[in-house]
This record gives structure tokens, C-alpha cells and sequence, in this order.
DNA sequence: CCCGATATATCCGTCACGGATGTATCCCGG
DNA sequence: CCGGGATACATCCGTGACGGATATATCGGG
């Protein structure tokens, strides 16, 4: 929950690590680990965060009130050294801005002929 | 001219300012008050380039050979104190694979719903 | 039991951002 | 003809994100 939800607006654009980080957490709860490994994996490997970037992001965005701790799930086998991350409502909203803001950006890049027809797949 | 041209890959992500200027560059060449006039204008005002970001990003792009100054052209009338830039190859490469990268970010958001349809307008 | 992968934390050098400030020219209205 | 706002470029510098290096510790398979 957070506070008195401010606006998006003023925390856009985001960074890329942001934004990735974000995106992660949009299936669900996750914790620092295999966040960093789901950004490498669905990013074909091109950004890969190290520790400094990950841990360095996460402790901002939970200031910013982007992300929040959740509680440690339950569940059997789990590691007791991870720290699960959800998004809050301000980090959702701040995610769905930046998309769209992205969206633009690539298509005024496709009127302007810079990129080819949206890919099929 | 950029040295040898380089691969393209190590310099992304590129920041929003950067592919911006990239962007506005994209139909043509311009001088740098008109770039940060454009980004303004195709962004509808979301994002406006100070005077530091502006210089400060044409001179680190001219370093890193992503664009360069192109000859001044002799337009009747012409403002003197103009400075025209052009994309290099490199730069135009560059802004493909940014895109690219955006265009991804932006499927595997729709994938997740965490974004609607695709925009009709 | 050994070791690579997993997992988190912190330090710190580097660099981009971006507002403030400065200078000068252009051009329009009065 | 002249005043001033818009145009145009340049530099300075504080703030902050990035990201590699380093440290520590646990997990799990062979």
C-alpha cells in the first residue's frame, strides 16, 4: 500500500533496469534472484544485471514506493535467504505510463520508416 | 565519420534522450534548438531537453560517433548561429536495434496484460 | 565433503542528466 | 529605430543511477 498514491507522472521515464524489474514482477511476487535471472531470460541475454545494479535498484524503488516487500511465502523447499518483492498500485501504474510512452516512441518510429512492420511473432 | 565503425550492441540501452535526438534526426538533418523543439513535440510536451541535456548528449554522441556535424547548408536566410547535425551509419544502426529492444519490451508486456491492445489511433 | 550455483549486501568510480547561468543573435511590434 | 522575447549555443556542477568488484553465506548434487 502506498501512501496517499502519488503521481506516476513524476518518476517517468524510467530507467531501463526499472522498468525491467517491473515487468518482472507482473506474473508475480519474486524475489532479487530470480528477478535478475528472468530479465537476462526474457531478454535473450542482452541485459544482464549484476548485483550492484539489482540490489542498488530494488533499495530505490522500494523508497520510491514502487515495490514493496512481501511476506515470505510458506511454501516447502523454499530458500530462507530470499526476500520476495511485490509491486505496489503506484509501481503497476508507473509501468503501465512508461509502456505506453515506449509504445509512442516506437510508433512514431515506424511512421517515420526507421523500422520495419511490427514483428509477426 | 565514425572510426572503423563499431558494433552498434555495446552502446545500448540507449538512454531516452539519446534516441530521441536520434529519432528527430531520423528525416533529416537539424541543428539543436529544432531537436529539442521536435522531441517536444512528439512527445506532446511529456519530455523537454534542457540546455544541459541537449549539448551535453550531441557532444557524447559526436564522441561516441553516433552522429556528426553535417555542413552548414546555405538555405536563404538561414540562421548563422546554427549548428547542423546528421545520424552516421552507426547511429541510425544504433537507433534500429533500440527500437528493437523497445519493441520487445513492449510484446512481452502485452503478453503479461499488463498493457492493452494495441493503440488504434 | 567439495564446489559451483544461488542469494544478498555494500562500496565506490564513472558517467548521464538537467537546472542554472551566460552570451549573443534574430525578428517582430510599436 | 529600438526594446524584448524567442531563438541558439555553450559551460558549470550538483545529484543520482549504473555496474563491476568484493564479501559472505547457504543450497544441492556428485
Amino acid at each position: 500500500m502506498s501512501r496517499r498514491d502519488p503521481d506516476p507522472s513524476s518518476l517517468l521515464p524510467l530507467t531501463p533496469a526499472v522498468t525491467h524489474i517491473l515487468l518482472a514482477l507482473a506474473t508475480g511476487d519474486a524475489h532479487g534472484y530470480a528477478i535478475a535471472k528472468e530479465v537476462e531470460e526474457l531478454t535473450e541475454g542482452q541485459i544482464r544485471m549484476g548485483p550492484g545494479t539489482l540490489y542498488g535498484s530494488i533499495g530505490r524503488m522500494i523508497d520510491a514506493g514502487l515495490i514493496e516487500e512481501s511476506p515470505r511465502r510458506p511454501r516447502s523447499g523454499d530458500d530462507e535467504r530470499r526476500r520476495y518483492y511485490r509491486a505496489t498500485l503506484l509501481g503497476r501504474r508507473a509501468l503501465e505510463r512508461e509502456l505506453r510512452r515506449l509504445e509512442r516512441v516506437v510508433a512514431v518510429a515506424r511512421a517515420r520508416r526507421v523500422l520495419g512492420r511490427p514483428e509477426p511473432a
